[in-house]
DNA sequence: CCACGTTTTCGATTCTAAGGCGAAAACCTC
DNA sequence: GAGGTTTTCGCCTTAGAATCGAAAACGTGG
């Protein structure tokens, strides 16, 4: 999250093919490591993104000729920085808004709206939106990420209560300032610990007589 | 589906490493196609299940040392067979529960255990159920599968109103002969044509006055 | 310092959809 | 035709989300 908008990281290739396209940061899988240390190994090396809050599999992009003159299979990640968390960026890299990509090399593109409609679905069953706020928030601040990350309008008193009634959410006893405007001190908020929770992803037909502690 | 109970389709491996050990179909990618590919052909070359009802992709098994002596990369599949297709298996291979799985190869346990926790999740919120039930199906056998997949017993009343109400069971007018002992003859049903369709992935936090069409 | 606009917060109500129960329907066998 | 079996359908309950509006807590400007 970025000046209101959902935006991806692009580092931009200075070597063919596709140099000069924006492209997702990646590289080579090493014999020691996975692919999850590797992509995280990529990062660090190349952006200083080093506190990744959330990393997880998106999926395996495998077309023959997806890489002109060379065979690369591609394990794509998503992963997300904090909105708090504003890493050094060189020059060849720069965060797009996810609705505004430039011209991206590959099928780099394809992978980035994948991992844009995994974080809109996992955001209403998990609470995987901590990992894109600040460690402590407002509910408008919260309201306003939600928003630019699913793509529409939710209502702060809705998201208030139905993360609270999830046990997700908790006070923090603090207040932030009020705006130049005036109006009352919003509470702040953290994410109760404990990683990804998923809510209840077998929602429907729940065992019987399981009315979800 | 075999028996009543959530199967899983294992060959047992005859070369080194891990030989006598069972593991999943599988091999390796060739220079023309691309994972999904792969797979389907490696199914189709050593066990006659051709039709699988629905594939997707589940995860990449990476970790340097899952394969002894040679550093693999697995990206691991899940594939359903409709209950009523029975394929000719070689000697090698057969069907095992996935509750009571024999001596596996490599991570393919663990790989079986994740493809068992994204059917149970999906079967919930999608009408993936389809690609395990036969063309058409009673009420009652549908509400088996359920109940052997998700590993609980679902009630067959609510089972019904659930996925008519989302529009994915459609009756087909005919009805299915009572049992030796009697009973109410049991109607037909279809799934609704249209593939996988993900009932409500935003289903918490929708857009305001979006009350589901 | 007091009325007014602003923003947040909280409670009450409505609405949707799943869960549960029992009666009725439709078949068998004896 | 009586009794047992299985399926089907309607009604009621319950949980949780959506909506609405009032109250709280702050600024500003007269």
């Amino acid at each position: 999250m970025r000046q209101g908008s959902l935006q991806v990281l692009l580092w931009q290739r200075a070597l063919a093919p596709h140099s000069g396209r924006w492209s997702l940061p990646g590289g080579r899988l090493c014999a020691d490591e996975d692919v999850e240390a590797s992509i995280r190994r990529q990062l660090a090396e190349k952006v200083d993104v080093r506190q990744l809050a959330h990393v997880e599999q998106l999926a395996v992009f495998s077309a023959p000729d997806r890489v002109p003159g060379e065979r690369v299979v591609a394990t794509a990640f998503l992963g997300l920085v904090p909105c708090d968390n504003d890493p050094e960026l060189p020059n060849d890299t720069s965060w797009y808004p996810v609705e505004a990509l430039p011209d991206t090399a590959f099928d780099h593109e394809a992978i980035v709206l994948r991992a844009r409609n995994r974080l809109r679905a996992k955001l209403s069953y998990t609470n995987l939106g901590f990992a894109l706020a600040a460690p402590e928030f407002t509910v408008s601040a919260l309201r306003e990420l939600y928003s630019a990350a699913l793509g529409y309008r939710v209502s702060a008193t809705n998201l208030q209560r139905v993360l609270s009634r999830r046990g997700l959410l908790e006070p923090t006893g603090h207040t932030a300032p009020p705006g130049p405007s005036g109006g009352r001190p919003a509470a702040l908020f953290r994410f109760t610990a404990g990683g990804i929770l998923v809510t209840d992803p077998f929602a429907v037909l729940r065992p019987p007589g399981s009315a979800r502690a």
